[in-house]
RNA sequence: GGUCCCGUAGCUCAACUGGAUAGAGCAAUUGACUUCUAAUCAAUAGGUUGCAGGUUCGAGUCCUGCCGGGAUCGCCA
């Protein structure tokens, strides 16, 4: 139970108690907060109660604060309390509430940090979603990691989530794809075919599927109309660049659940069709004229009557055009009917996580989310910033053209899963990324992964050395259970352990905030609050693990060490980064 | 020009959705290794949160207007 959360529920029933009249308005009994405060010498939990309710009562802070305050000095495990500033009431605790923490994270382990009960609805989170040409570039690692984080850390909160790629298989493109895998074709059968004329995709990495379309058809597509056999292998062409795009995201541990093909969007009885035809009957889609953008009008700009859905009434800037002047839907089109499909199949929480080159479209995915659901279904966008990947400090040039950019695949193979995922993750999403080889291979403080990781190894070495140096000791966890963890009362041991207790309540915030980096930070606090307690044995030997003198004493350690060691994998394991024992 | 994001210590970034004296790391200076892994830690120093107003008990956070950087701008996906 996050303590927290515990405080700030029994302060909302005394204040029930001592002012009825706040029945008629319960939500500002969810309105303040019970947090740490910034500065350690306001003691150890703060809460703004008073300052909040100060309106709703139309009393004065001090005066609600008075009041309170005998409450909160009566529950459990309050030492002491007082009122501080324009009306700010903080608390110490106890010294055992915070050493029930470590029996709280021993006993519940891998589950430490779970909230009790399950949210509400189902979650839909869409991400990576590139476009099946080709193996997935460095610029959309951050998306996936992020996306990736962001599915486990709900899911840890017990979201009933679903991790969907949207397969971009209808435009255009994938024509340009399947011609520039038939001349790999006739690579396969062997013709010479020169140079890639421009407009086709030069990357090696069709040549494999131009074998494969080899093998299957033998010659039989060489004298085929050009429109007839770039039907035929479509499909084909389009799964093996998804197998490609699997493997490379299957090296960064990234997988979905679901993959959802554009597709079978379109056609007769499509998606697309239907919806367009509930939004008619809704009469949100009219035919008309677009205003020219303001400011600057495109020198080929000519009014045009089209058929356009009503995104201004839903919080858009403008209505958005549906059809192409050849007939067929725009993209928007189908990304509305998608929407509809998500929210047909149950998700009334749809977040979709895109690169900044898409910052311009949110305001009309969240229209079409509101229209397709009678606003029933909310739309989150989470835009990923650029990554600047450095070497040497040269920027490191990627190009889908010359067909010679770093895949995702050789990223990994270069750092390793860990450090591309949490590298990611050490920053907000909205933030762009210096990615610098440099620092995140190094074995260094300036490396926030191994950093952390080497917190977690180090909490496994003190095992290591317990077992071999108080080889008669009951090391299990069962023994650590049963340790007295009251003579756990130094400063350094309880500020230690209120780091580690703070991690329900991260991991909270970063669940309802959509802010996986949040976790990234902490775990980067957790694992320096041990780095520091670590040292202060050397400076005071008395504060040392393992004491061969004091076996009751190195028990209870272990029992604290090991719940740092647990909440560090927690975390890490929320963000899909191994907690390695040993490093090499 | 419209829209969105960003602007915080010399550098790279946080700040728990409005809380108290704005915090970390790097770089700089000083100190701690016959080590429970110094692959680390401690101390010092570093700030008008781009500028100017506004909202209120209280603003890095919300509102308005500027300045600077980036993304995007009717049928691409």
């Amino acid at each position: 139970m996050d303590l927290f959360a515990l405080y700030q529920s029994r302060i909302a029933d005394a204040l029930s108690a001592l002012f009825p009249q706040l029945a008629e308005t319960p939500d500002v009994l969810r309105r303040f907060v019970v947090e740490p405060p910034r500065d350690a010498s306001h003691g150890d939990m703060s809460t703004n109660a008073a300052m909040v309710l100060a309106k709703p009562l139309k009393s004065n802070p001090r005066a609600i604060a008075e009041q309170l305050i005998e409450k909160i000095k009566e529950f459990e495990g309050v030492e002491s309390a007082e009122i501080a500033g324009p009306g700010f009431i903080n608390m110490r605790l106890s010294a055992s509430v915070w050493q029930n923490v470590i029996a709280e994270i021993n006993a519940t382990g891998t589950e430490y940090g779970r909230p009790k009960d399950a949210p509400a609805g189902k979650v839909n989170v869409e991400y990576v979603s590139t476009n099946p040409t080709g193996p997935v570039h460095i610029g959309h690692a951050r998306g996936a990691v992020f996306g990736d984080a962001l599915a486990s850390l709900m899911a840890f909160s017990r979201c009933d989530i679903t991790k969907e790629y949207y397969i971009n298989d209808a435009g255009g493109q994938i024509d340009v794809l399947a011609k520039s895998a038939l001349l790999r074709y006739r690579e396969a059968l062997g013709q010479n075919i020169g140079e890639i004329p421009k407009g086709l995709y030069p990357g090696k990495y069709l040549i494999p599927t131009g074998k494969k379309l080899a093998d299957q058809f033998g010659d039989a597509l060489l004298n085929m109309d050009e429109a007839e056999a770039v039907d035929k292998v479509k499909s084909i062409v389009v799964d093996s660049m998804m197998e490609l795009i699997k493997a490379d995201l299957a090296k960064l541990n990234v997988h979905h659940d679901y993959f959802f093909s554009e597709k079978q969007l379109h056609g007769e009885d499509g998606d697309i069709h239907k919806t367009l035809d509930w939004l008619r009957e809704e009469g949100l889609v009219y035919q008309g004229t677009l205003e020219p953008p303001k400011g600057k009008t495109p020198e080929d700009w000519e009014d045009r009557e089209q058929t356009l859905f009503k995104a201004s009434d839903f919080g858009d800037d403008t209505d958005r055009a549906l059809v192409k002047s050849d007939g067929s839907y725009t993209y928007f089109a189908a990304d509305i009917a998608y929407h509809r499909n998500k929210f047909l199949r149950g998700f009334n929480e749809q977040i979709v996580v895109l690169g900044a080159d898409h910052s311009g479209y949110i305001k009309r995915l969240k229209a079409a989310g509101k229209a397709v659901s009678d606003g029933k279904a909310n739309v989150d966008v989470k835009i990923c910033q650029l990554v600047n990947l450095l070497r040497n400090g040269e920027p490191a040039k990627m190009s889908k053209r010359a067909g010679t950019f770093v895949t995702l695949g050789d990223l990994v193979d270069e750092v390793g899963a860990d450090v591309v995922r949490f590298i990611m993750l050490f920053r907000r999403n909205d933030a762009p990324i210096d990615f610098d080889f440099e620092v995140v291979t190094a074995q260094t403080r300036d490396n926030p992964v191994f950093y952390v990781q080497y917190a977690h190894a180090r909490a496994c070495s003190v095992f290591r050395n317990a077992k071999r140096d108080l080889p008669d000791l009951d090391i299990s966890l069962d023994a650590l259970q049963k340790a007295d963890l009251s003579v756990l009362s130094d400063p350094a041991e309880i500020e230690l352990i209120k780091i580690a207790a703070q991690f329900e309540r991260v991991v909270a915030s970063a669940t309802e905030a959509h802010e996986p980096h949040r976790v990234a930070f902490y775990v980067h606090d957790l694992a320096s609050a041990f780095h520091t307690f670590w040292t202060k044995g050397k400076e005071r030997p008395e504060l040392r693990f393992v004491n061969l003198d004091e076996q009751t004493i190195t028990l209870s350690r272990l029992a604290l060490v090991n719940a740092v060691r647990q909440v560090l994998a927690n975390s890490l394991g929320i963000l899909g980064v191994s907690a390695p024992d040993e490093l090499s």
